[in-house]
DNA sequence: GCTAAATGCTCTAGCGACTAGAGGATCAAG
DNA sequence: CTTGATCCTCTAGTCGCTAGAGCATTTAGC
């Protein structure tokens, strides 16, 4: 293997150069081999972990998340229910947010459908803010 | 008007007492009146303002937002337009995060799906956020 | 070989919208 | 008069980075 510095694992996995020693220093990354000049030195072992990591971050799992789905990943003999149960948990999550934001997408839609008004006295946006008695939806 | 202590407005909006001063510090309410001994002292006024932020910031606008508002609220004869555009701007940025996050779901739900098999060494999970040419969208 | 630009290093601070806690003053009830 | 609730200010922490200062080192062109 062949050494890489930490500007070209930032080229090869899109992930910026201030982001990865975020990650080594959260422990999503061991810390790296130094050169002589104590520079950061990686492998391909790095630049796979990253791409991985890049890409769970993409799919919106959390840094904890994923600190957890690779201890899991590294010992492959384990079952893979809690890996599962991770991913299950996210896509909960995901559907509570958008659940959550489809409620107040129809507040607010229906907010500015009753339409603007001359004046900001006669604003049925703020008049609505104002008066929470005005919503279809106890919780939003 | 007979002054309302800082505890009282939190219980009469719903917004804790930091966050009230928080408010205060981030200009979303003026300075507060003191009494003799520091306190801060509130009326009506405030607890009718403090609803109205609360109420916005529920429906997911942002402190900025509502400081815009505020202030146009402040100038009663004004035009709506303002107002009404701050609500629709907001309005998109629901649906982009509504979009976003059902692109990720169908992305998981797809990973979960395809089903927990029994090491985590097989585990489809781990091979997916490994391998981004394995999903649907390039864009996540 | 020399110089200048690019890249690397560490450290600190900032984003948004709070929340938590320390350490101290004051108030209200029994 | 004491006790507990409430209030004050100040600092630091949350999450996942991002930006910048002020240096050292490497690389490319000449």
């Amino acid at each position: 293997m062949r050494a890489i510095s930490i500007g070209a694992v930032a080229k090869a996995t899109g992930v910026k150069v201030p982001t990865i020693r975020y990650y080594e220093e959260v422990g999503l990354l061991p810390a790296a081999d130094r050169t002589a000049s104590n520079r950061r030195s990686y492998d391909e072992t790095t630049v796979r972990r990253l791409r991985f990591i890049r890409h769970a971050r993409d799919l919106g799992f959390s840094v904890d998340a994923i600190r957890q789905l690779i201890d899991l990943s590294d010992q492959p003999d384990r079952s893979c229910g809690d890996v599962d149960s991770i991913a299950r948990l996210h896509l909960a999550d995901i559907d509570e947010k958008i659940a959550r934001l489809t409620a107040l997408r129809s507040e607010v839609e229906r907010m500015v459908d009753e339409g603007a008004h001359g004046r900001v006295a006669d604003c049925r946006v703020i008049e609505v803010l104002g008066d929470h008695a005005a919503c279809l939806h106890e919780t939003h």
